[in-house]
DNA sequence: TAATACATTATAATTATTCTAAACTGTTGA
DNA sequence: TCAACAGTTTAGAATAATTATAATGTATTA
């Protein structure tokens, strides 16, 4: 309740109109112990499991990538068919499993610091992602 | 000429019927002094502009898959609605410019190894890939 | 509160990729 | 050499994620 509150200031402070939408997503992307990964399928699910309303598709779209824009959350890089997106916005990286198609977060430990020695000259390096893909063992025989 | 037969051979000793299809997308890919990023749409042109034979789409993708899964080829992880390969199989990270859609294989001394700390049990890391994504200063501003 | 700029929505359009099933071709072994 | 077979190619259809459209709705502002 007050919580929401907090979601309709955020919004407003960065630029967005706290809709009854975006507080909604806010909700369900916000309103937990645990960051999580997702595609906007997932999202979708989330939204009418978790809600009485009705967001329509191009919503949740659309309010995904304005919160992408504004730092809410972050996109993976994957190659899949699909995006992923991470509520985790701290720089991290992420084992993914190629057997079930998840994505796990790094801990801070688990790698180095990534140090790039090159100049880059007129260009603002926008972030670093680093991607581990495991398997099983027999896999990609043949 | 002789190439071909390198291709021809280099196909059958890995399990790959050289077929003149193959065969050709062998030269367009691998008759190069430098290896290069693409996408299959890419490659497609490539491959109008460059035979005079005409090759099925399906093909393309089929060939590339076949080719990926054979290790001639790799796909790199980046977020994007289509898939980018490489025909630089070695172990090696990208910049992607974010403004151009380009990407830029990095040398060897601009990003120290990566080193896994975590000791991971019953599956093997398949790759470690690492993707810098740059872009002009001026960018997601807004 | 009226005007306006921004959001939401259902639906259509787009685009990359995969599927299908028929025709074709390289390989194997008689 | 050639028939049989398994693997390939192909055009086109199907699928699925995402984006565009344009009409309706809503938060903001003066």
């Amino acid at each position: 309740m007050t919580k929401n509150c907090n979601f309709i200031t955020k919004l407003r402070e960065t630029g967005l109109r706290p809709t009854k939408q975006r507080v909604k997503i806010c909700e369900v992307l916000f309103n937990r112990e645990k960051t999580f990964h997702f595609t906007i399928n997932d999202l979708a699910k989330k939204i009418s499991n978790e809600l009485n309303e009705k967001i329509s598709l191009a919503t949740v779209y659309n309010t995904v990538h304005a919160f992408q824009k504004k730092g809410y959350l972050k996109e993976i890089s994957i190659n899949s068919d699909k995006s992923y997106f991470d509520t985790n916005t701290s720089s991290h990286h992420h084992f993914y499993d190629e057997d079930t198609h998840e994505l796990i977060d790094c801990d801070k430990d688990d790698i180095d610091a990534i140090r790039v020695n090159k100049n880059i000259t007129r260009k603002k390096i926008n972030s670093i992602e680093v991607l581990i893909r495991v398997a099983s063992d027999n896999q990609n025989q043949n």
